[in-house]
RNA sequence: GGCGCCUUGGCGGAGUGGUUACGCAGGGCUCUGCAAAAGCUCAGACACCGGUUCGAACCCGGUAGGUGCCUCCA
């Protein structure tokens, strides 16, 4: 397995550092609002890489946290807690506004047939380990304590810019935001954070650092904390969305390794944005597309999954409606092309499909494997599966067929075998009635079957030797 | 101002030196009682200007345009 590594930024082979085993942690959502469809890009993607390491043979673990304390409005240490903004906007506590957030992307995860993380990992959850982590970077002199909370020297962290290959200085001489003043630095930011005076939050907690204040922990620790705790101090591979490589991996990885003096993560994948019409996706301009409005256009949920991988992760891709359908139209063709695993022709040739489909299968894990080539991978389908359509598929290659359809979901998600269940005995023997019916060139009585199958979801073709074959609308 | 990225046919999108993948959309034809998400087939792109090379979409330099992060944000 090659992939892009921002840390090295290169297309590095992955080593894992146990062998047979490896380790993935993604920073997952702050459940303060409905996922937009750019979340989305970056879940599949994140979930193809996971399906990829184990299709592999690598015992993977992946771990995904719940941003669901913490993450302030503005990533200056300044302004709200997004969960409370979000309480305050619904009329509801936090705590209520991460449980309905949270459940609602879990069922979008399921609906996108994104394999559910071995852990997904809450921060309110652990509170306590992200207090012990910040009691060890305080041992070691790394923090200082402000009127509002509890900050990381950045200066003290050799190479703090090194990741994201910033230029601090510049950065502070251009800055357009003007920052907390009791902070030493621009780029110092908050471990814990002190409740305001006189103010209850819904979710605060007891700590060490503020002579009994109540407060909460700053957004990136609770990364470094649940990492550790769950996948070890240095682990394989850390993954997210690109937009946090300036400033929450960078952080991440000044907190984790200040504190434990190893390399936090070997390989670190970062998922690029998606435009919609040419547009970033924003709050302001109001264009986060949700699973809901797709599901609203009659869209079946399994085409964004292809549409998804119809980019390349690092690429930044675009989104439109016109792309969906085209992509819906595709996963069709492929199913009705994977329906005739149910109707083998038993004089049917088989050498050529079984040597198209063991070559198939070889490209497509080479293409995998060469940095999830997902587009060039959708392309070796489409070829594998026009040599099927071309000649009709003959009973002995029906098993490995169906492994290769199987293979195909296990490592795409998509769907082509699991969708494509043999036929019931109703639709099937309204089949051979209008087969029949047809023979006998009863063309009224077989038209109004091939209606009435029409209705139950099942289309026809009439193959010339008068047999018949179906497919799934 | 700093750090990046991108520019392939109507749309999406592969392709890192040698017959310009592939899908959607489009044209034509064929099969068929009709129909078909059926078959066959056609057309169509490598932003621009130089350079390297026998040969460049692919390497180098420049130009133009676009765009991301540095604030929200995957």
């Amino acid at each position: 397995m090659k992939l892009y590594n921002t840390l090295t930024r290169r297309i590095d082979t992955v080593k894992p550092l146990q062998a047979g085993r490896i380790g993935v942690y993604t920073c997952g959502p702050t459940v303060y609002d409905y996922p937009h469809i750019g979340n989305w890009y970056t879940n599949v993607r994140m979930d193809t890489l996971v399906r990829a390491l184990r299709s592999e043979g690598l015992i993977t673990t992946w771990v995904m946290n719940i941003t669901d304390v913490g993450h302030l409005v503005s990533d200056a240490d300044d302004g709200e807690d997004k969960l409370e903004k979000g309480a305050r906007r619904e009329g509801k506590t936090a705590w209520e506004i991460a449980e309905f957030y949270t459940k609602d992307f879990m069922n979008g995860l399921e609906l996108l047939h994104i394999g559910t993380p071995d852990h997904i990992v809450k921060a309110t959850d652990h509170i306590k380990d992200q207090i012990a982590l910040i009691q060890r970077l305080d041992a070691k002199g790394y923090t200082y304590v402000i009127d509002d909370g509890v900050y990381y020297d950045t200066t003290k962290f050799e190479g703090y810019a090194a990741f994201a290959n910033l230029d601090l200085d510049e950065q502070q001489a251009g800055a357009r935001v003007s920052f907390n003043q009791q902070k030493r630095h621009a780029s110092d930011f908050a471990l814990w954070k002190f409740s305001a005076q006189g103010k209850q939050r819904d979710m605060e907690w007891d700590n060490p650092f503020g002579n009994g204040r109540q407060g909460f922990p700053g957004w990136h620790i609770e990364c470094s904390a649940m990492s550790m705790k769950y996948l070890g101090e240095s682990f394989d591979i850390h993954t997210g969305g690109i937009d946090h490589v300036p400033v929450h991996h960078t952080n991440e990885i000044a907190q984790s390794e200040a504190a434990s003096g190893k390399r936090l993560a070997q390989y670190w994948l970062h998922s690029n944005h998606v435009t919609v019409n040419g547009e970033k996706i924003s709050k302001s301009l109001g264009n986060g597309i949700r699973l809901q409005d797709i599901s609203d256009k009659g869209i079946a949920l399994d085409a964004v999954r292809l549409n998804i991988l119809e980019s390349h992760y690092r690429s930044q891709s675009k989104f439109s409606w016109d792309g969906l359908e085209a992509a819906a139209n595709r996963l069709q063709h492929w199913r009705t092309i994977a329906a005739q695993v149910w109707q083998p022709l038993a004089e049917a040739d088989s050498e050529s499909v079984l040597s198209e489909l063991t070559s198939a299968a070889h490209d497509i894990a080479a293409a995998l494997a060469d940095d999830l080539n997902t587009p060039l991978i959708l392309s070796r389908v489409d070829q594998a599966l026009s040599v099927l359509e071309a000649q009709a598929v003959a009973a002995a290659a029906i098993e490995p067929l169906k492994a290769f359809l199987a293979y195909l979901d296990t490592v795409l998600g998509i769907d082509l075998l699991a969708a494509n269940g043999p036929l019931d005995e109703t639709i099937s023997r309204l089949i051979e009635q209008r087969r029949t019916a047809r023979l006998a060139k009863d063309w009224a009585a077989s038209d109004k079957l091939r209606d009435q199958l029409q209705s139950l979801g099942y289309g026809i073709k009439d193959l010339p030797a008068g047999s018949t074959q179906w497919f799934r609308l």
